[in-house]
Formats: structure tokens, sequence, C-alpha cells
DNA sequence: TGCACCCGAATGAACGTTCAATTGCTAAAT
DNA sequence: ATTTAGCAATTGAACGTTCATTCGGGTGCA
């Protein structure tokens, strides 16, 4: 594959998140992706079968960029700077690309994540979280509880901060910010 | 209105929220709705104007339903107490009733948030909170942070949880849900 | 008699998908 | 170097279906 048809794949992508995220799933007619990405109607179908899988793919897509932004760090560093570099990095990310955040939270409440929810394919994401957790309780440093627990706080905070700021509820990001990742660190510590 | 009318009124409003919860938003016809409420097609549209509005209305009829449950305690408990309660509350309705849970998810996610965020109407379930929270850091009891972190964590959390509860991703549930709220706790408390 | 409630077939617009035709590119054959 | 064959990419009009909404008529109660 090369240059050009990359081009018009990231196209229709970059043009189905924006639309999605205006007029939802089924408000967003394949026609309208089409024009919006200046390409044919038909051509989407050379790229995706459906639409359902157009939608599917792009939630793949979304999901490992957002994956690539915030794993990336010196893996030397002490455990709790780590602890706040990954929530900042996650929540930075979703902030500056929003219609990513949303298309995920969209795709999250719809009946689209049962489809791929069954697949055993341990996604890279949740597993380098279960990892880096398990760090920090066989270290002593974090709460012995359980991994659902800490991802239920870490990930429920981040993605509620994303949703005050992108609604415009919450003036003051960036304080907002610290307070909530010291709070998250001080409820999940040791002593 | 009539006993009969409610009747009807909430036939069509159980259904609808049964059939969006399975099928979304846009795939799920009216006919369906009326054929799953046992009413005509033409009566959904007795009781609402359009389709939008009957999803509208429906996110209300959740989101009062909801917090009739969660606001239901005694004035005179301990604030740590009311905290651990109202949190509880929230969570096991929502796992209870995870149709109506998964709705709001949906809707809020949605772009027909938008059509009703601008609303000036104070909401009853968000003033609430406020005045809880107030009194926290009036009294020294919570940490003094801004009304927008303290919801993130709080609301954030719960909807994490409930998320994973109905994925079925969390075995222990109550286990996980002590666990969860003392986190909390501790990370938002002075001290 | 009037009004609220209810019905479900009919309407017409919108949409996902298909397809026959065209272009552009690559590489083998001459 | 030129031709040729073949496949990938692209087009957008056409198709058939689905669906929100309408409407003319019916029922029962005040």
């Amino acid at each position: 594959m090369n240059v050009q048809l990359l081009n018009k794949k990231e196209a229709i992508f970059e043009s189905t998140l924006k639309l999605v995220n205006e007029y939802g799933f089924h408000g967003t007619p394949m026609s309208q992706i089409a024009a919006h990405a200046n390409v044919a109607t038909g051509t989407i179908y050379h790229y995706f079968s459906s639409k359902d899988e157009l939608i599917l793919e792009l939630f793949k897509y979304c999901r490992e960029k957002t994956n690539e932004h915030i794993f990336s760090f010196e893996e030397d560093l002490p455990y709790k700077e780590k602890f706040f570099y990954i929530w900042n990095r996650l929540v930075e990310y979703y902030v500056a690309h929003r219609e990513t955040f949303w298309f995920i939270e969209q795709f999250y409440s719809s009946p689209y994540y049962e489809l791929i929810k069954q697949k055993k394919t341990t996604y890279y994401g949740v597993d380098k979280m279960h990892l880096f957790f398990e760090e920090g309780i066989k270290s002593g440093i974090l709460r012995n509880v359980s991994f659902y627990t800490l991802i239920s706080v870490y990930i429920g905070a981040a993605t509620s901060h994303v949703k005050m700021v992108t609604y415009g509820f919450c003036k003051m990001q960036a304080k907002g910010r610290e307070e909530l990742i010291e709070i998250i660190w001080n409820g999940v510590k040791n002593q």
C-alpha cells in the first residue's frame, strides 16, 4: 500500500471522526463522509467492507494512536513520577484530541463495543496498565487492591476530567488536573 | 392524564430504554419501539412530537429517577457516612438498573447532550452534589479543592466501576466497591 | 357533540451498498 | 524503448430497503 492510499484511508478516518462527533454514528451518512474526505462514496467500500467495519477500524486506530502517546516514558523514573506522568499524558492527549476522546467514549457506551468485547486478543493498553499497577503493589508503593479498582479511579477520574474540560465546565484546567492526580495518588498509595 | 395514559407513556419509555441499549439510538426504529410497547406507531406521536423529543424526555426521566434514589438519606448522619452512602446508592442503583445507566452514558457521549447542555435550568443532581461538597469543605472535613475536581473523582470512579461490573470484568463487586470508595475518601479527606 | 386517545397503512425522503465503467500504475513481453 | 496485459484504485449514478412521520378514520368517555 503506497502513500497515496494511506492518505485516502486516513482522510476517510479523519472525516468519520469529525462527522461522527458532530452528528453521531447513524446521523453520519457514508455519502457525507465521502464528500468530506474528497473521495467518491464507492471508494470507502474499497477500504472497508461496510460502515460498521469502518467504525470498528476507526476505533482501533484511535486506541492505538492514544496508546502510542501515553506509554512513552523513561523506564527508570521513580514510580510516583511514572504514575503522574502516564495520567497527565492521557489527559493532555484527550484534551488536545477531543474528537478522538469523544469518539472512543461514544463507541464504548454504544452496542458497537459488544462486537469486539469478547475478542481475547489481549488489548495492549490494558495489559500495560496491569503490569504497571502490579509493579506498584509488589514494591509496596500502592495499596494492595484489585486491578479493576485501581483502573476505575485512575481512568475514571481522567475521563471525567476531560469531559468537564471539553464541556467547558472546568475553567482552571491545569490546577484541576494537579488537584485530581494528587487526590488519586493520596488514595491509592500505601499509608 | 389518567392512569392508562401514564402506563402507555411509561411503556414507551421502558421499551425505548431496552431497545436503545440493544441497538443504539438510530438502530431502533419507532415501529419497533411501538411493537415492543404494544401500541401503534402513531400513538408514540400522541405523546412525543418526534423521535428526538422521545429520547430527550427519556433522558430527563432517567435522570430524575436516579436522583430520587441517591439523595434519600438522613440529614443528621455524620459527613463521612453520607459521603459513603450517596456513592454506594448511586453505584447500586446503576448496577441494578444498568439499562438506565448505559442509556445515560450513551446520551452524554452523543451529540444529543449538546441539545440540552446550554439550558441554564440548574440541574437538581449537580446542585445537590455542589452543596454537599461545599458542606464538607467548609467544615474542614474535605480538602479545599474545586467542585469539578471532587465530582470527577466521585462520579468518575463510580461510573467506571459500574462499567467494569456490567461488562463482567469485575468479579468481586462488593469488595471492589468498598475498596474504591475508601480510596476516594482517603484521597479527598483532609490530612 | 366534542375531545382525547389510539390505530396502522401510506408516504416520501434518506441511506447503505452495488456495480459497470474509467483511470492509473506496474511489470512482463516484445 | 514501446507495447501490452492486468490489477488496484476510483468514480458516482442507480437500486432497493428502511424508517420517521403523517393522516384519515375509529373508539370510548364526558
